[in-house]
DNA sequence: TTCCTATTTGGCAATATAGCCAAATAAAGG
DNA sequence: CCTTTATTTGGCTATATTGCCAAATAGGAA
């Protein structure tokens, strides 16, 4: 791994670090079915509201929501669908997982 | 986000959380050319053997990789190629964010 | 059995992340 | 200008992650 692969790997990780958490995975969620402004996804997640600002900032950080003035309350949203797709491949992933386990049980039971 | 919701977070998150670090990346995107076992990917990432060791426990345990035996060697191999559409969502967004960084140069250039 | 070789595990120190409270900002409404 | 409301930031503690070394383990080979 050279200098510049480690860049380019360390620029993935810092997104895909953005949406390792539970929290961050919620409120993603969330920003899909419709904008949202802090305190309303501060309720919904059930954590403090200085808490999840910072989840947003990291998010938006990484590029992956936007805010924007909405009277007096600051909405973020969603500033790309494609992180869904992402988190879709997650699901694969865990269902796969599931289904292996099942096989291992069905083995044993035989 | 009631608990069993938070339940389901957390397992995507394992699973995210796993791929969240250069060596890993590195490792999967490896493994999907070829299996390879653990010293080869020590040599290749630059770390000590344990260290690999341990990200492909991590990885394994996330149901991303799994290992068989070669002779004197345990070679691993990537369990599903879904991740791989995943990572290459994270590069979407990575060339998303770039672009606006060059909009909004473009922008001030005016 | 004894010696290698490949890998995993334990332990530790350094660093990063998370979440709360309190304080600082920002902007709208009197 | 002062107050209120929404949000962000600073600071702190608790917890998690990382990476190395050294030690333990597992199998072949002699």
């Amino acid at each position: 791994m050279n200098q510049s692969q480690k860049a380019q790997y360390e620029a993935r990780v810092k997104i895909i670090k953005a949406i390792a958490h539970p929290s961050r995975l919620f409120i993603i969620e969330e920003l899909n079915r419709r904008e949202r402004c802090v305190n309303e996804l501060a309720e919904m997640v059930g954590a403090d509201i200085s808490t999840v600002s910072k989840h947003l900032s990291i998010l938006k950080n990484a590029g992956l929501v936007f805010d924007e003035k909405r009277g007096t309350n600051i909405c973020y949203r969603l500033r790309t669908q494609c992180i869904l797709n992402f988190i879709g491949c997650v699901e694969d992933v865990l269902t796969a997982n599931a289904q292996s386990q099942m096989e291992i049980l069905r083995c044993c039971k035989k």
